[in-house]
Order: structure tokens, then C-alpha cells, then sequence
DNA sequence: CGACACCTTGAAGAGGTTCAAGAAATGTGG
DNA sequence: CCACATTTCTTGAACCTCTTCAAGGTGTCG
């Protein structure tokens, strides 16, 4: 990662406009001022540049600001497999907890800012806040939680119905950010959106093709536009033949 | 669950055998009495028997003490996805804590003992105890990882490979609790092992099937001699074709 | 010992992959 | 701002893995 000189941003939770998301719901202004003092900088990640890879030492975990994050695993055969995305409000790092080092790389797929949350003093401080300690948990159930949603789409549902249910989740998690509901941009590519639903480039290709087709989704390069929202909705819920 | 008269069972962490793989590493001999206070009783659960479903108000996480649980989502249509299996020492019940409700059923997949924790009490512990508040990011962050793991499992593996993946990853887990590292007696069926891997019941008969021509595993219903057992690594390692 | 769940195997079929080639978008440097 | 290089995306055709459907065998528990 190249060096920017450049002043050290300033940490302000309580002006934050993704309080809500983040770490801070739930915190009077007192707890407030106590958490912006953990939250000790931000950094910048340029597109393409990993704030951590796999291996690092663990020492923060990050709470996204700006900007659009991939995870992702590598198997020793240098197959990778995506296993999240993050968006503005998330927080990601938690994998590096139990080894004390990172277990995963996460990559910027947009220029990015992200708090930096040092996770010892996060945890010295949410043994003071009982709100702090009881969201961390929250947020860590949360990311098994989807996980368990991942586990769920990967090992039952065909082609079509995960990619409509990747289109709804990120929608979803872009209108509780105050965007449109029936419009977006892919930050990441064809080929990672297959990575992470377990399918290759071309089925994905292919699939946005028919969507396209078939007047679900108006799709121009990595812009889509949702036609019918019940049709992808119907994908997702539709019961396999057997 | 039918109730059957039985007086509570007693609970003592200090001489629990399971103390390294549970709550307990770390804490000293005052801290241990602590944590026995907030690990209020025993639970038995019998086979086929749910510890918990889906929905259910979330009130406490269980360690297993013995037997073999399975944990699995539902889609709305039915479709179910077991998510994980669960052996002594481990914990389960994590899902629960974001929505204050389990989001997943628990299953005992033979007769089960678990410690039942009350989760409050253990917030209320863990912001004194230092260790143990670590030791329960550790274990929410190693159920993320081992998700991960999963994940790539059934995005990027062939048949073979996700079946001996699962068969080394279970022996491992045994052996680490004293259990031979080359025999073992599945406690779930086909079909389970089938949509924890994202295939088939058949795919999964004939794949043991073929490990057992090749002279990999010897299998005789559900107790299997692992005869090769680089061969299964190798399964696991190889590159697929691209 | 009989009923029921579980497991195995074969044959046919479908969905996704692979391979290949070309088109579109994106970035770079003059 | 344009020309070129590179990456990303699309589409077709052949192939392969896993699924589906069907039937029979095995094991287990009351």
C-alpha cells in the first residue's frame, strides 16, 4: 500500500451519518465521546488495495465509511472464493479475532474510507458500556447469521435464484443507505459476483442476459435497473422441482 | 420436548473434562466459580428432539457436553439447509443474538447433554472477567471463519472434495477430543451430510460408494475406517480443472 | 419379525462448466 | 482527445457433473 502524506482524518461517531449502522446505536452522548476515542483514525484503501490480506496480524477491525469491500478466502490452490461484500455502515475483520491474525483478504472495490477500531481497546471499553459490549455481539451474530443465508443459497438454490437474491440483498442493504430501491451499480465484477455465489463468470453473464431478456432487470454494463421486483422475488422463493 | 422428572443436573465447569474446549481456558479457580454461577443447569435433549427452533425467543447459547446436534435453516418453501454439526465442547445457539430470536432449529442427532448459558448472565460476566469476554469474541469470530470455510467449500469444490473435506474435518474434531484419527461413526444420514454439502443423497451414497473402490475409506453403514487418508487431502487440495 | 426409514445403484436428463472467439468497456500514454 | 492495450463481458457449442426418477436392498427399532 503506497504512503499519502496526509493529515489524519478526524474521528467524529456523534456526527456521524452512519451512527445508526455502525457501533454507536444506543450510546448517550457521554458513552458517545468515550467510543470516538477508541475509534482512534481513518485510513484510505484505493481501489484495488487490500486493507488486510490474509495472514496479517490482527489488531482492528474496520467500519466502512465510504466506498464498496470485497473479502475474500484462498484455498492453498490459489482458488479464491468471495465470501462477502461491504458497504457503508458494515464492519468486517471480525474473522481475525480467534487466530489473531487475518483469515481472509478484503479489497477495495472502490476507492474506500474506513474507520479504524484497535479490537483490544474496543473490548476494554465495551466491558465498561453495557450497550457497546451487547452491539458488538449483535454485529457478530449478525455475520453468522448471513453466513447462514449464503450456506443456504450456495447449497440449494440454482443459478437464477441466487443471482435474483444477491440483486434483492444488495438493494435491500442500498435503501436502508437512502438509495433507490429499484436501481444500482455493480462496484464489483461479473467475475467476483460469481465467486461468491458459486458459479462461473459466463453463467452470470448469461443469467443477467435472460433477466434482461426477459424484462426482470434492464441491464447496461455494471448498471441495472429492477423492472420486476416480485419476478426476482418469485425466483428466490420458488421451491425447486424436487 | 416431553418433560421427564429428573432432578437438575449438577454443573461444575472446574472439573468439566471439556474446559479447554469450552468457555473455561483462561480463567483461574475464583473466575471458574463465577462461571459455574451463570451456567445455571443442564439440559438433556433426545434424539430427533429439537433444542431450540427456529423462532423461538432467545434466552441462552448451550455448550454441548455429549452427543451430536445439528443446526439448520429453513427457506419458506421447505427447502431446509443443515448449517453446521456440533459436537462436545462446542457452542451453539450464536444466531440468536441479533434478533432476540433463534433463526435456526438445533436437532440432537443422538441422545444430548448441554450446559444451558443464559446469554445476559453471560454479558453480565464477561464485562468483569476479561478472559472470558475474550474467549467469547473468539468463539463467535472461529464460527465465522468456519462459515468461510464452508463457503468456499460449496462454491468452488466437486463432489469428492466437499465429501472429504467433511470427513477430514470431522476426524479432526474427534481427535482432538481423544477419539481414534482414522475411524469414526457418523451420527447424521446421508441426506444431512447431502445439504450440509450442497448435494444430493445419491451423489453422497455414490461417493462413498467410490471411496470405497478406490480403497480410500472403508465404509460399512455409517462406521468408516479411513484407510487413505492423504488421498482424501489430496481431494481436497487438487486444483479443479481450471 | 414386520414396518419404516435409510441407503444403494442404474439410466436418463438438466443445469452449469469449459473452451473459444469476439465485442464492449476501461485505462494509459502520447 | 485519440489510439492502443488490457480487462471485462457476452455468446455459442460441446461436454461433464450432478440431479432426477425409479426400484430394490439394507438396517434398525418397537
Amino acid at each position: 500500500m503506497r504512503k499519502i502524506p496526509r493529515p489524519p482524518l478526524e474521528v467524529a461517531c456523534s456526527s456521524c451519518k452512519l451512527r445508526e449502522l455502525c457501533l454507536a446505536p444506543g450510546l448517550d452522548s457521554h458513552e458517545m465521546a468515550r467510543l470516538e476515542a477508541v475509534v482512534a483514525s481513518r485510513q484510505r484503501v484505493r481501489r484495488g488495495e487490500a486493507l488486510y490480506r490474509s495472514g496479517d496480524p490482527f489488531e482492528s477491525v474496520f467500519a466502512v465509511r465510504t466506498g464498496f469491500l470485497k473479502t475474500c478466502v484462498k484455498a492453498p490452490d490459489a482458488r479464491e472464493q468471495v465470501t462477502g461484500f461491504y458497504m457503508a455502515g458494515e464492519l468486517v475483520g471480525l474473522d481475525g479475532i480467534v487466530g489473531e491474525r487475518h483469515t481472509c483478504d478484503a479489497v477495495a472495490l472502490e476507492d474506500v474510507e474506513v474507520c479504524v477500531i484497535p479490537f483490544a481497546r474496543l473490548e476494554d471499553l465495551s466491558r465498561e458500556l453495557k450497550s457497546l459490549q451487547h452491539h458488538v455481539h449483535r454485529v457478530m451474530s449478525r455475520e453468522i447469521v448471513r453466513e447462514h443465508g449464503v450456506m443456504l443459497l450456495l447449497g440449494s438454490m440454482r443459478a437464477e435464484a441466487r443471482l435474483a437474491a444477491f440483486l434483492l440483498n444488495l438493494l435491500q442493504r442500498l435503501h436502508a443507505r437512502g438509495f433507490s430501491a429499484s436501481e444500482l451499480i455493480l462496484r464489483m465484477t461479473r467475475q467476483e459476483i460469481g465467486s461468491y455465489l458459486g458459479l462461473k463468470v459466463e453463467t452470470i453473464s448469461r443469467t443477467f442476459s435472460k433477466f434482461a431478456a426477459d424484462g426482470i432487470v434492464a441491464v447496461q454494463s455494471r448498471q441495472l435497473r429492477i423492472v420486476d421486483r416480485g419476478a426476482l422475488q418469485a425466483l428466490v422463493d420458488q421451491r425447486p422441482a424436487s
